[in-house]
This record gives structure tokens, sequence and C-alpha cells, in this order.
DNA sequence: AATAATTTTTAGATTAACCTAAAAAATAAA
DNA sequence: TTTATTTTTTAGGTTAATCTAAAAATTATT
């Protein structure tokens, strides 16, 4: 069946929402990720229901059905292998490929796609760390914790970030933070839950706790 | 100014009837090339023109202005770049990545675009031998000619194609004629104007003057 | 030049995606 | 368990791009 561009976007967020929580998605959530409004939000739900996408009755949120997961799925696969093409091919910046692969995740042809994860040698993670879905839409869950969990001292590796905004991306950039760097944690502060940390063998640092909440590490 | 997917398309489909005459192009011709009915030609010309891209007056055609015309020659720059990138790098046929560069033709970042340019080398023509205008957007003029055009025995080298249909390309490819063949004509029939030629150097065959007009060489 | 044929435009609807404002339902608080 | 608050939905409108059918302008033909 025939899918609109804003639809495709509909069912990432909903599923993006899913992967935080079990609970059915509320109208208002799906609003402030769309940026859009509830009633706008109302009237897409009740149409991708329609087409069988996802599981809605008014007023009792909203999930995924097996066939919208899929497409959901698809979309990510696409965003993220775009997104290891825009760094390790065309040279940016992890920083800078977000939108751009917004836009390219519309793109419609399967055959490009697995041509695409071919030439980048099948990828298992995107630049920020997240997993890439392989072609039959499995997810591989790769079991990182939080930096910001780790009570004690001890080395881990950064294999993600749980956010992918610019200005955090780039302030990790500043700390000489990157997907694979080596974090040997001195202390941890009770006061501020701060993080006092050695990155790639240079003189430690701290690391504030919010920082630390959206880096994913390997122990 | 912001420009949607139907506005781009049909400053391409303006531009690529531009190219063939020096007439203003009628509301039908654009419809025909858009797939969509005069009435809707009408009103997006008016449009377009509010916005300063096309001199259009009401029963009298439609041109590019400068601006339309800039905006229309980024768009050929973006597909022609992207099929030479699915050919080159993603191992397509010249007959199958029509399609996939009409959406890709529609990304928007300039960054991306001349990085994309570079990583290709800077081609000067795309899989069918049409010219990519470059960053400034200047298209370089091919002065070849048509094969349907050669009165005598001569050789000459094929250059490309003034037509990109998936069946016409299968075509040339069950010929063996592809970008840069040798062409040795050996006589050209004035009864139909086939032309009895030898590609790279194998036992030569007849081609119809249908095939030879949208083929473009040079001598 | 008058009439016929064609092309183009206008008028009025339709659809997808959005909006605001008001009503209804669900949830939280007293 | 009422009342207050928040969330969600409905109702009614807007905009971009399209459509059909009818009117107007242009071009071609007698």
């Amino acid at each position: 069946m025939a899918i609109s561009f804003t639809e495709e976007n509909y069912l990432k967020v909903i599923h993006r929402l899913s992967e935080a929580t079990t609970e059915d998605i509320s109208t208002n959530a799906v609003a402030e990720l769309m940026q859009t409004k509830a009633a706008s939000v109302t009237d897409m739900l009740r149409k991708l229901a329609e087409k069988g996408w996802v599981n809605y009755q008014k007023y009792q949120g909203v999930r995924l059905s097996a066939e919208g997961e899929k497409i959901a799925l698809s979309i990510v696969r696409k965003h993220r292998l775009w997104e290891v093409f825009l760094v390790d091919k065309m040279g940016f910046n992890w920083d800078e490929v977000h939108e751009i692969a917004e836009q390219l995740e519309h793109i419609e042809s399967d055959q490009l796609v697995n041509k695409l994860d071919e030439y980048l040698g099948f990828p298992k993670t995107d630049p920020h760390g997240d997993p890439i879905p392989n072609k039959e839409g499995i997810l591989p869950e790769l079991a990182y914790s939080h930096l910001s969990d780790i009570k004690t001292a001890k080395t881990c590796k950064l294999m993600g970030v749980a956010q992918d905004s610019a200005v955090f991306l780039q302030l990790l950039t500043k700390l000489n933070l990157s997907l694979g760097a080596k974090l040997d944690i001195q202390e941890v502060n009770e006061f501020d839950r701060s993080i006092f940390v050695s990155i790639n063998d240079a003189a430690p640092i701290f690391i504030s706790h919010e920082v630390a909440k959206n880096i994913l590490v390997k122990v």
C-alpha cells in the first residue's frame, strides 16, 4: 500500500517512543516529537489504524502493529545506513548527518538500500552507535550500559550515545569522546554524580551526570 | 525561499522543454511531461511566476527566469551526480537509475552535493552521456552529433543518448552499445536510413534510423 | 474575415495534512 | 466521590496540489 512521507515519519516516531516503554504511546507524546498539535495526531492515528499499521482505540493511546513495526524498522535501517555513508564515505562529522539522513531515509528502493549496505561493508551500528536493523528487519540487541549507571572505578569503552542532537555531539567531540574511546573511570562523586575519568589515557577530567546519562558504554 | 518537490519538478520540466527550443513553452507541453492536466499547470505557473521563478503571461506560454534557471540546473546537477553514484558506486545498470535519481535529486544539502561530486571525481557527464552542471550551475556544452545525421562511412565514438527510457537503454545494451563504444560506420542505406555498422570491431550489424536518432556520437 | 478547432484559463470540488477552539473523556486532587 | 486538571477528540477551517466541466482566448481553416 502506498505510504506518504508524513505517514512514514509518524510510524518512525511511534517506533522511537515504543522503544523506551512497554506502555501505549500517548497522543501528546507523538505530537511533541512530530512538532505538531494533538488534534492533527488524532486525525493521523485514525488513518494509520485504518491502514492497519497501528492499533489505536481512542483515548487509549497507540501501538505499532506487526506491519507498522516492519515499516518503521525499514526506515530506521535506511536512516542509519545513510548516516554511515555520510560519515564514512562523504566525510561528514557525526553531528552533521542527522538532518540529511532524515531526508534520505524516505528514498524508496529496496535494491538501493541493500546495495548500500553491502557497499558500506554491512555495518552493525551507525556513527552514533545505534544498531542497524538487517534486511529482515531484525534489530540486533546491543546490551550497553549508560555511563551514568556505573558506580565504581573501572575501564569501559564508548559504544554509542542516547541522543544525537548536534550540540551534544559537538560537546563530546570537544571532550575528545568518539565511538570506541577508552574510558578509565577514576571516581564517581556522590555529591553531583559527576565522573572523573581519563579519556584515551589523557589526563582525567570531570564529566557531568547530565552528559553521562547520554553515553552508552561496554564494560 | 522555500520550494516544494512539486515546484522543483515543474521547473525541471520547463527547463527540459526549453533546451529543445527557443520558443515559449506551452501549458500543454508541461502538462504532458508532468503527467497532469492543463488546468493544474495553469495554477502552478501562476504560482511560480509570483515567486519569480518563471516569466508567464496567460495564453503566452512560459519561460524560466534567471533565478528559475539556476534552481533547475541545481536539480539537474543533483540528478546526474546521483546517477553516476548509482552506476559507478552502487553497481546499477544505466537503465535502472532514472527512477531512483528522480527521488534523490530532491535531497537538500549543498554540502552533500559538492562532497558527492568530489567523491565521484568531478564527473563531466552522467551514465547516459548528459553533461553535469558544475557548482556554479554552468552546463558544459558538448557538441555531439546524432548518429542519424551521419551520411557517409566513418568512425565515431558513442558519447551519449538523447533518451533514457529503460527499454531503449536495454536495447542498446543488447547491441553491445555503451558509452565510449567505437562505431565503424560501413554504409548508410538510402531506402530506410538504416546504418550498417561495426561495434567495437565486431561483425557489422544494422541499426534502424529510429535508434540512430537517439544516439549521440563524437566524430 | 468569418467560422471551426484547439488551447488555455476560470470556476468550483476534492484530498492530505495541518490548524484553532470547544466538547468530551480520563486522570488527579480535594 | 465530587471537583478540578489534563488529555484527547470533534467540529469546522485553511493550504497546496490536484481534478472536471465550462468559458474564454488563440490559432487554423475555409
